[in-house]
DNA sequence: CCCCAGGTCGTCA
DNA sequence: TGACGACATGGG
């Protein structure tokens, strides 16, 4: 199948480090949705995909990639001066990527003080030693967990997977899964507190979560990356990051944060992204 | 061998 | 409230 896009990079949105099990080849992209295996290129304005479950399939990508919204418009508001400018020009096509809740909390319970190689190698063994095998063009793949399958899973078995120290967090995060029904009704600064009123759950996880599976917008992850942003272009640091952002970004602020982590942590690299 | 990675927690002042 | 070390683990 092919869908024509606007305003839409397949492979920055894909390589940024907000989804962990990615695989390039040939120009093609594998990614692992919550049901189904896909297969997707892009060539000029126009995607080409195929799935292991062809149900709804378009509609399924379009929510994944969340093509509906206006994101030309929302860059209007983050193009507040020549720095966020020269950003936001550097991540043309840039989305966010609507994943799923519970691997999303996983996932990022296990980034913290980590790297993104190491967060993926985690992710896929936890998917491959309990997740659902799918088997797609005559390879296997694994898709997340779902809560009934790992929920009594222990500690070991974590710390089997790599997630080193984050297995209590994650343990935690398991036992008090149930009390997350119905957060997407929540406002966000409601939904902020009912993340890190579990042990392990902090305000950058909690943050990354609600932007990368609830299309929050105004929260504002701050980590390393946007602290050398900040410090690089505006000379701001600490905790007056978190007060600036938030006035000048407001509503916005998430994907303001994601372009200039995107920016600052492929400053140095060449021939990518 | 030291430093760092999409942080958070517990502790001590 | 705020500073600071500990926490697993692998790569540079």
């Amino acid at each position: 199948m092919e869908l024509y896009v606007d305003n839409f990079d397949l492979k920055s949105t894909l390589l940024s480090g907000q989804v962990f099990r990615i695989i390039e080849e040939e120009g093609w992209f594998t990614c692992i949705l919550k049901d189904r295996i896909i297969k997707i290129k892009q060539i000029a304005n126009k995607i080409i995909f195929v799935s292991s479950n062809e149900n709804n399939l378009e509609e399924a990508i379009i929510d994944y990639f969340d093509l509906k919204r206006d994101y030309e418009k929302i860059n209007k508001k983050i193009n507040i001066d020549k720095i966020m400018n020269k950003c936001t020009s550097k991540c043309e096509g840039y989305k966010i990527i609507k994943q799923d809740f519970f691997e999303t909390c996983i996932s990022y319970i296990i980034s913290q003080n980590n790297n993104v190689g190491r967060i993926s190698k985690s992710i896929n063994e936890i998917s491959r030693l309990y997740g659902e095998k799918v088997l797609f063009e005559e390879k296997e793949y694994y898709l997340f967990p779902k809560y009934e399958d790992i929920k009594n899973i222990s500690l070991n078995e974590l710390r089997n997977c790599g997630v080193g120290f984050r297995d209590k967090y994650i343990i935690n995060f398991l036992e008090n899964y149930e009390s997350l029904v119905n957060i997407d009704k929540l406002n966000t600064s409601l939904a902020l507190e009912r993340l890190m009123s579990i042990k392990g759950i902090g305000l950058k996880v909690a943050s990354c979560i609600l932007l990368f599976s609830l299309q929050r917008f105004d929260v504002y992850p701050i980590d390393t990356w946007v602290k050398k942003f900040m410090l690089e272009n505006y000379n701001i640091e600490g905790n007056k990051i978190e007060e600036i952002v938030k006035e000048k970004f407001g509503a916005y602020s998430g994907l303001a944060m994601q372009y200039m982590f995107h920016s600052q942590r492929n400053i140095n690299k060449k021939g990518e992204i």
